[in-house]
RNA sequence: GACCUGGUAGCUCAGCUGGUUAGAGCAUCUCACUUUUAAUGAGAGGGUCCUGGGUUCGAGUCCCAGCCGGGUCACCA
């Protein structure tokens, strides 16, 4: 008797005593049931039998993501995903704030989009009249902060970068940056692999964490390979002691395409990441990138045209970014004077030159150890994901478009009784549109049902009825 | 941006070399049944075959263009 009226996706509340029945199933014996809310669109109906095979599954990827409420209702395991992120996110706090760094805000909005090399989406300030750009990077803010005084800070950081999408890119996406005062890249080495280490312990309870056909050791230490030697392993390159030119050949003699807005640092990054980036499976630490593509890092201590940089790799796949901070103004400024020089070769992704930030470090900022991690590609090297819509509740869509829904008196033009015109679109029928394009016996069909399931007060129709608006429809619209 | 691939019922999918009225399972509705662990039986309704052109006696099917996905590449240090 209930049955009839109530839908799947509906919500009830029910009164009365628990029992078990004689299967020993719980049950409750219901006294009273009150709908909450009704859903008037039918669910996908998903079903999972004893082993496990799952049914009519709602896979399509373009729906999931539009609709990614249904796709949370009928798939338990895309909830355990987001889940997971929460989880991830939840323990990165927790680990920051028991060594008392501090999490900041800084702005998104910037006049200058500093901090990374990519091309920023542009907005306009009307009050001052001037462009904002969306962040591309946090990084200069909070150096800045550092400069301040704060020796621990972090940010999780929404970045907005005006660039393709595909498995590993959104135009939005989330990056932690953390900044640590006194110390080096090599203490940020370690800090990054303790993390992973509890991370991963913190979602899976083990640091063996299957993805895709591998499993991944999360557990501390990770392999540690200079990009010389990553270079040297898989192309039997050696970049030391090669100019431009030289370099340029290399690539030649890999099959790399190179053009001549490309920089010594430009080449080096071109053969890294065609010949070596993807055989980095387990999580390892490529370390001391040249200098000319790393304008914000210190120098190597010890080998001249390196910096103290390093990248986390794992799955083929650059998961954070960590430097020691090159904290010595006159060297930031004439990096920024190289930026400059690149992108007057026709480096469209060479950096502005950030006048306040130099200022700032000509204050004196102590010797401080970064690091940005791409929190979207972690939680889907940790949920075992390998497309970034999959851990991003919204990933970005071409806009759907929608035919505009009319106002109840539209209907009225059908000859639809006034009673019966403010259920129309409860019932699924938009506009006018919706009602000729589908069958009198549809129709019929489709309004009575609703009729009775919400028990309306109105008037049965007959099929007769309905057919007439057809007729009617035709004499106005002529 | 280039190439490959897809779009058929609420969901998942068939649909051959172009041929009558486009099918199945699940979901929905009706009736029967009172049996819990996807799936009891019988019956019914439900389709802009993504859109628009074209070829053809005839197009879900072939061709062209477009729209919206997915994949690969380019781009993204």
């Amino acid at each position: 008797m209930f049955k009839k009226l109530l839908d799947r996706g509906d919500f009830i509340g029910i009164e009365g005593e628990t029992f078990r029945t004689q299967v020993g199933e719980p049950s409750v014996k219901v006294t009273s049931l009150t709908v909450l809310s009704k859903a008037i669109r039918p669910l996908p109906a998903v079903k999972v039998d004893e082993d496990g095979n799952v049914h009519d599954a709602f896979t399509d990827p373009e729906l999931r993501y539009r609709q990614r409420y249904v796709d949370l209702v009928v798939n338990p395991d895309v909830k355990k995903t987001f889940v997971a992120r929460s989880t991830i996110i939840r323990k990165i706090r927790e680990v920051f704030d028991a060594k008392g760094w501090m999490e900041v805000d800084t702005p998104v909005l910037q006049s200058i989009p500093g901090g990374a090399a990519a091309r920023p989406f542009i907005t306009h300030h009307n009050a001052l009249d001037i462009p904002l750009y969306l962040r591309i990077a946090n990084e200069l803010y909070l150096k800045r902060l550092i400069v301040g005084g704060f020796d621990g800070v972090y940010e999780f950081s929404r970045n907005f970068r005006n660039e393709g999408m595909d498995r590993t890119h959104n135009p939005e996406f989330t990056v932690m940056e953390l900044y640590v005062a006194y110390q080096d890249y090599h203490w940020m080495m370690e800090t990054t692999e303790n993390l992973f280490g509890e991370l991963a312990q913190a979602v899976h309870g083990t640091t063996e964490i299957p993805l895709g056909e591998h499993t991944i050791n999360f557990a501390p230490p990770y392999a540690r390979v200079t990009m010389r030697d990553a270079i040297l392993e898989h192309t039997g390159v050696d970049i030391d002691g090669l100019d431009e030119a030289g370099l340029r050949q290399a690539c030649k003699a890999q099959g790399i395409e190179t053009d001549d807005s490309m920089g010594r640092g430009k080449l080096i990054d071109e053969l890294f990441g065609e010949k070596c980036e993807h055989h980095y499976i387990q999580p390892t630490f490529i370390m001391d990138y040249p200098t000319d593509m790393s304008p914000l890092t210190k120098v190597h201590r010890d080998k001249p045209g390196y910096t103290e940089r390093f990248e986390l790799m794992i799955n083929g796949t650059e998961v954070a970014n960590a430097y020691s901070e090159l904290n010595d103004p006159l060297d930031q400024r004439a990096r920024f004077e190289e930026q400059v020089k690149l992108a007057d070769r026709g480096d469209d992704e060479a950096m502005f030159i950030d006048h306040d930030f130099l200022r700032a470090l000509e204050y004196g900022m102590p010797p401080t150890s970064g690091i940005g991690i791409g929190i979207d590609r972690l939680v889907m090297m940790m949920t075992n994901q390998t497309s970034i819509q999959e851990v991003l509740f919204f990933p970005q869509m071409r806009p759907e478009s929608f035919e505009t829904s009319a106002g109840n008196a539209d209907f009225s033009s059908l000859g639809v009784p006034e009673a019966w015109a403010e259920h129309l679109v409860a019932a699924g029928f938009t506009t006018p549109g919706d009602v000729l394009g589908a069958k009198p016996t549809q129709v019929h069909q489709r309004l009575n049902g609703f009729r009775k399931k919400n028990k309306l007060d109105v008037p049965a129709l007959s099929l007769e009825e309905v057919t007439a608006w057809y007729s009617d429809a035709e004499s106005p619209a002529s």
